[in-house]
DNA sequence: GCCTGTGAATCCATTCACAGCT
DNA sequence: AGCTGTGAATGGATTCACAGGC
């Protein structure tokens, strides 16, 4: 990947997001789309859709548009789903184990490769994808064989700071983090954090008192 | 609620990031806190927090902090966290199914109040948390039965606009939407879009090609 | 003519630095 | 003295508006 000088990271966000619609397109035909109806797809203005685009170089045709083709495989070059990548995923209650079934992911080349549990009821039962859930003491073990790099974290909030010290300490270079609390990391390592609740609460507070 | 005259976006959904360790700080008793260890926390700044506190009021003591019990109250009286809302949830594949078993919504005063599905197989089952699953043509009535103002979108992509339209038509104020597309709506109803994709591309980005 | 690519202008959020209370 | 509350300054991201190329 070339030396990129400066992106705003709200722009690598919305990469991801451009690249939703455009997979459909692929489906339904059309070979060409215009900024502008890209930007309407995802709810953004046609300036940042071009913006955002030339940061990474020319995609497309002035006076004609976007090949859909072309550009769905740069966004994705850029964003690394051309390749495939190993996940693993610590805490394995309702959550964990919906995302470890979810085709959403595997579709986009993200490949849970282990799944983690500290509870004995549950270490060694096999899921419906195939994975056999093992202790939290092999994390470091199965990540390094596995080369896994992504983390998962679907546990109780009060373990998922020592769940991430021992990823991180296994060599984990990236977190997502489903876990109502901030975990503190290395610089080494990158975190996510998804929230439900932070979400919900935004709309409530948009509902206002009504 | 006052009239509050620009609130940014950011700060509301920080509130609810500060929420989370003051609903520690009172179980484990200190009764003040101060804005830079709240900040250290939540991984912002202390003048960030400052700031996003004070939009809403005078909530410190200046000189010595803040109280922990009614810092608390005042931010979910802002969030609306300090009431119960009604959620109903569309799509009960494995992630519909997790996130009603969830703790963490009903402990925050969240309560799933009707589930609903298009599968024959699965309409009619009763869920281990005690809810039936609906047929959606049922979604009108049992919106307005059970005042309903959130709906939660767990389907597959294709059918996700869809089902917004059917929430909207109902009555829908806010939809917390986890399908990965971008649902349309009105200015009547506000979306948040949970895109756990998206975020594990934000990870693959930053870690490069290695 | 038409739509992309891009510097300039605008807008918005965060940080700074200090005034104001206790 | 200490820490909050807040206008002013800074830093970034989005939008504008037009130049560039088919």
């Amino acid at each position: 990947m070339a030396k990129t000088p400066k992106i705003p990271d709200p722009t690598i966000e919305r990469l991801a997001l451009y690249s939703r619609p455009l997979e459909a397109l692929i489906e339904s035909g059309s070979p060409l789309i215009l900024s502008e109806k890209l930007a309407e797809l995802c709810g953004v203005s046609p300036a940042q859709v071009r913006k955002d685009l030339a940061y990474f170089g020319e995609f497309g045709v002035r006076g004609v548009g976007y090949d859909v083709r072309t550009l769905l495989k740069e966004i994705k070059h850029i964003l690394g789903t051309d390749r495939q990548w190993a996940l693993c995923i610590v805490g394995m209650g309702n959550l964990g184990s919906a995302l470890v079934e979810n085709e959403n992911f595997r579709k986009r080349g993200y490949i849970f490769s282990a799944a983690f549990d500290s509870d004995p009821e549950k270490i060694g039962k096999e899921m419906p994808c195939g994975l056999t859930i093992e202790p939290v003491n092999r994390i470091k073990e199965l990540v390094r064989d596995f080369h896994i790099r992504i983390g998962v974290i679907t546990t109780p909030p009060l373990v998922a700071q020592q769940v991430a010290n021992l990823l991180i300490d296994a060599g984990i270079r990236a977190i997502l983090n489903f876990a109502p609390i901030r975990v503190r990391t290395t610089d080494r390592c990158t975190v996510e954090n998804v929230d439900f609740s932070v979400k919900l609460e935004n709309l409530a507070y948009h509902l206002g008192t009504l």
